[in-house]
DNA sequence: AAAGTGATTGTCT
DNA sequence: GACAATCACTTTC
């Protein structure tokens, strides 16, 4: 087992989309490699989650990846977008993370090349993302590590402070909609539905090294 | 700053 | 044919 399928399968998955945040996600392009950290995450928790979609063990075609080992990427189209998880847990158990924000590091020219809007709203949402990383579902049911887009656990920052709230879009779905499964790093930028004055414009919300 | 609406497309019933 | 783990734009305060 890898260090990474360890860290997504031996913990929680709400402890592991906290654990998320602050840890770089490194995508391999042929003009170089895209690196940016983790800002905002949510958990989703399988059969018993009625917004997740797992819930009640429902498999279809488009949700298979889900079914499949810790690290495996579960990537699907919402209207016109794409959005990134990450499955957690042992195969067979259909829990998730969805990467819903990125700072980028290395490489934020590229991400602006493909997605040309100010940098403050370039990564802030799960399909922004996407779309700033130039990716689509072709990565679905790939092993994170083996695909062009891995994580790497080692380069990462650390949080001052982790915001939990309710999940974004989750409605009519009882006891889960306000289930506190959303994290995001406190007065980070590139998170989603900020308001402006929440921003820690000097160190982004990271504790400083 | 918050709330509302339309765009647009694959997926599932 | 309904609906969705979104986004961008408009309206309103």
């Amino acid at each position: 087992m890898t260090d990474t399928e360890r860290f997504l399968s031996t913990q929680t998955t709400p402890a592991i989309a906290a654990a998320l945040l602050g840890k770089q996600l490194r995508l391999q392009t042929t003009t170089g490699a895209l690196t940016a950290w983790i800002t905002e995450t949510e958990a989703y928790l399988g059969a018993a989650d009625a917004g997740a979609h797992a819930y009640k063990n429902h498999q279809t075609a488009r949700n298979q990846a889900l079914w499949q080992p810790a690290g495996t990427i579960y990537n699907y189209q919402m209207r016109t977008w794409y959005l990134l998880n990450i499955v957690t847990q042992a195969a067979g158990i259909p829990e998730c993370v969805l990467i819903r924000g990125i700072e980028p590091a290395v490489g934020m020219t590229q991400m602006q090349q493909r997605r040309p809007v100010p940098v403050a709203n370039l990564t802030n949402g799960p399909g922004k993302l996407m779309q700033a990383l130039g990716l689509d579902r072709r990565l679905n049911g790939q092993p994170l590590q083996l695909a062009t887009l891995s994580l790497d656990l080692h380069h990462d920052r650390h949080p001052q402070r982790v915001v939990t709230t309710p999940r974004i879009g989750i409605v009519n779905k009882g006891e889960w909609t306000t289930a506190p499964l959303r994290f995001f790093v406190a007065g980070n930028p590139f998170v989603s539905k900020l308001p402006r004055r929440a921003i820690d414009h000097k160190h982004h919300g990271w504790i400083t090294s």
